[in-house]
DNA sequence: ATAGGGTTAG
């Protein structure tokens, strides 16, 4: 009796398939998922699932889940790909996700776009995890156009939706957009939760916008969600990054559990404002509390004594790091090379570049970076092309670190290899790359070249370092006329000159003579554009008007500066006193000048140029014998002025 | 059962 039952329920499912028997496909499959989970590795997974009687689409699911879970993508894809050919096992709602994650973490856009149109073909796509799935892996493959795409043509977005955007725009390196998204959940009011604050607060700590955080902080704390080590961690950095190291540390204290997060985000606000005693101090209390460092947190300290000029301690910290088996961490590498070479000891970071593997890009940049400064322009460029030799790809970062050599170098034919280079890795026309082209052709002495770089720059992505690069390049050849035009056309453009490029036109008047030029400008910078001016900007003024001969005008105008007049401001007015031969001016400024940089012999021979010119040649030999004793005990190069 | 999440360096 009993038996025939069983033998007809047997009979009924071989017949209808598992699908219609939802209890028994549920058995099956937590049963397969609690064995998958006591595997051991991949190989042994799938032996158990080619084992299965009779397979399932969630099985497949769980399988691929265990592929991805346990670090084989690939395996997941090629069983993704076996669903595909299959006509019993058609993916579902709950495959796709997988896969796009895949595509995603791999950033293969074009499998993915594939994915994409099969899912529309199948109907999942309305599916709101296949949708924020899909989202997510555009936003990873740096596709953020479809990505948003994707996001706008959805119906039911969801919070997830909208975190994905957020964080998708940083990620992407598009803070601003970010924000916009945030304030868009807001307005519509969709609500936040603790994913949306830590992807919100990075974008406003790196825009430094604090009005934007103390908002989300704001919101936190009346959401009740404040309570999470994430969250606060989060809050922490950006007040720091936003220069309030006061409430980050208000936050910091709050916290009732602190992990190596949250004392690495506090050491580097201390470091990033400046105080790398504190930083340094937070160490010792992190380890009382017995929370270990750990890479990043090195790294931290490691710029802690950068910033402090302390190799000492640099040295110190090494040692710990060799001790504690982190020096081959590519982190603390890069972190090593770069405090030898910020202290001067390229030396010692050569050394270690050596030791480093050549496979990753992080010691790559730091060595180029610490080479340019220190001023090895021809080392940086040989490594720059060890680098090419090895088949590591140079990114924007090790570009940017680079390019500043070919300035240095002001080499014309080496400057046009390097542009080449640009444009056939298609990083040219690209603004900030360009604009370093256009500060190395100035500097080569190429203004056309520069003006060619230039134009290529849609108007629209000219920013106002192009403008003021463009502006200095002509100053410095002379070219006043040329240089005030570029300072016309950007205001034009509706950019807003600040300090920078301010100096960079007035020196071009300065270089140019251009007095009135410079008087109006000085004027449209102070009133129009209520600029402070800086003390640069004086020594400029004074030079372009001293220079005209203007002299008593100049030392007014020092008289009545706001700010102390420092040595280059007096320099300048000593510069002028000499041309135009003025004794009485020129010695107030020399007077001032010989007290603020005694051992600058450049005044004392400027004076007495001065006195010699006027026929006061006591004087000048007053002066000289001064040299004489200034050069023997200070300046070694000062016998050849 | 599935989707989104913090700290460093370059």
């Amino acid at each position: 009796m009993n038996g025939s039952v069983k033998a007809f329920y047997k009979t009924k499912n071989l017949i209808n398939g598992f699908k219609q028997h939802p209890t028994i496909t549920s058995i099956n499959f937590k049963n397969f998922n609690s064995k998958l989970n006591l595997c051991d590795n991949p190989i042994e997974a799938r032996q158990l699932f080619d084992k299965l009687p009779q397979k399932s689409s969630p099985l497949y699911n769980l399988m691929m889940r265990y592929y991805t879970q346990n670090q084989q993508p690939y395996q997941a894809l090629q069983l993704f790909a076996e669903m595909l050919t299959s006509t019993k096992y058609q993916p579902d709602n709950f495959t796709f996700p997988l896969v796009f994650k895949v595509c995603g973490d791999l950033s293969l856009i074009k499998t993915g776009k594939m994915v994409h149109c099969r899912v529309v073909y199948s109907g999942y796509v309305w599916n709101e995890y296949v949708q924020n799935s899909l989202i997510a892996m555009y936003m990873s493959c740096g596709e953020v156009e479809v990505g948003r795409k994707v996001f706008e043509r959805m119906l039911g977005k969801t919070l997830v939706s909208w975190n994905t955007m957020i964080s998708g725009y940083f990620s992407n390196g598009r803070a601003k957009d970010a924000l916009m998204v945030f304030d868009r959940m807001i307005d519509e009011g969709v609500g936040i939760d603790r994913a949306t604050v830590v992807s919100v607060l990075p974008a406003c700590a790196s825009l430094k916008d604090l009005q934007r955080g103390r908002l989300v902080h704001e919101l936190v704390e009346r959401k009740g969600i404040g309570n999470s080590v994430f969250v606060r961690n989060s809050l922490v950095d950006m007040y720091a990054k936003c220069g309030c190291i006061g409430e980050a540390k208000a936050v910091f204290d709050e916290m009732v559990e602190r992990d190596v997060v949250s004392w690495t985000a506090m050491m580097g606000g201390y470091v990033l404002n400046g105080d790398a005693r504190s930083a340094l101090a937070l160490c010792l209390a992190m380890q009382l509390e017995g929370i270990r460092p750990n890479s990043v947190t090195v790294a931290t300290l490691l710029s802690a004594c950068i910033s402090s000029s302390d190799l000492n301690r640099g040295k110190c910290l090494h040692g710990w790091i060799i001790r504690s088996k982190l020096e081959s961490d590519i982190i603390v590498e890069t972190s090593l090379i770069d405090l030898y070479t910020k202290c001067n000891r390229v030396d010692l970071s050569l050394r270690l570049f050596t030791k480093t593997s050549k496979q990753r890009i992080g010691p790559w940049n730091a060595i180029i970076t610490g080479l340019v400064h220190n001023k090895l322009a021809i080392k940086a460029v040989e490594m720059f092309k060890q680098m090419l030799v090895e088949m590591m790809e140079p990114n924007g970062v090790t570009l940017m670190s680079l390019l500043p050599a070919y300035a240095d170098l002001a080499d014309l034919s080496m400057a046009k290899n390097i542009h080449s280079y640009l444009v056939k890795i298609g990083l040219c026309p690209r603004t900030e790359i360009s604009t370093n082209l256009i500060d190395i052709y100035s500097k080569c002495g190429s203004l056309e070249s520069a003006h060619e770089v230039f134009k290529e720059i849609p108007i629209q992505e000219k920013d106002i370092i192009t403008w003021s690069t463009i502006i200095a390049g002509h100053g410095m050849h002379g070219h006043g006329e040329v240089a005030i035009s570029f300072f016309d056309q950007m205001v034009q453009a509706g950019i807003r000159p600040n300090d920078v490029t301010f100096t960079s036109a007035l020196q071009a008047c300065s270089h140019a003579g251009l007095v009135d030029e410079g008087l109006r400008l000085f004027k449209t910078m102070v009133v129009d554009h209520q600029e402070t001016p800086r003390t640069d900007h004086y020594s400029c003024i004074i030079d372009l008007v001293g220079r005209a001969g203007r002299l008593k005008e100049a030392y007014e105008l020092i008289k009545a500066m706001p700010l102390k007049p420092n040595h280059a401001v007096w320099g300048a007015l000593l510069g002028a006193c000499v041309i135009h031969q003025n004794v009485e001016i020129g010695e107030e400024a020399a007077k001032i000048l010989f007290e603020v940089e005694p051992d600058n012999t450049g005044n004392y021979i400027l004076m007495s140029k001065l006195y010699a010119t006027v026929g006061r040649w006591e004087d000048a030999e007053k002066v000289r014998i001064i040299i004489r004793d200034k050069g023997l005990r200070k300046i070694p190069g000062c016998s050849s002025v």
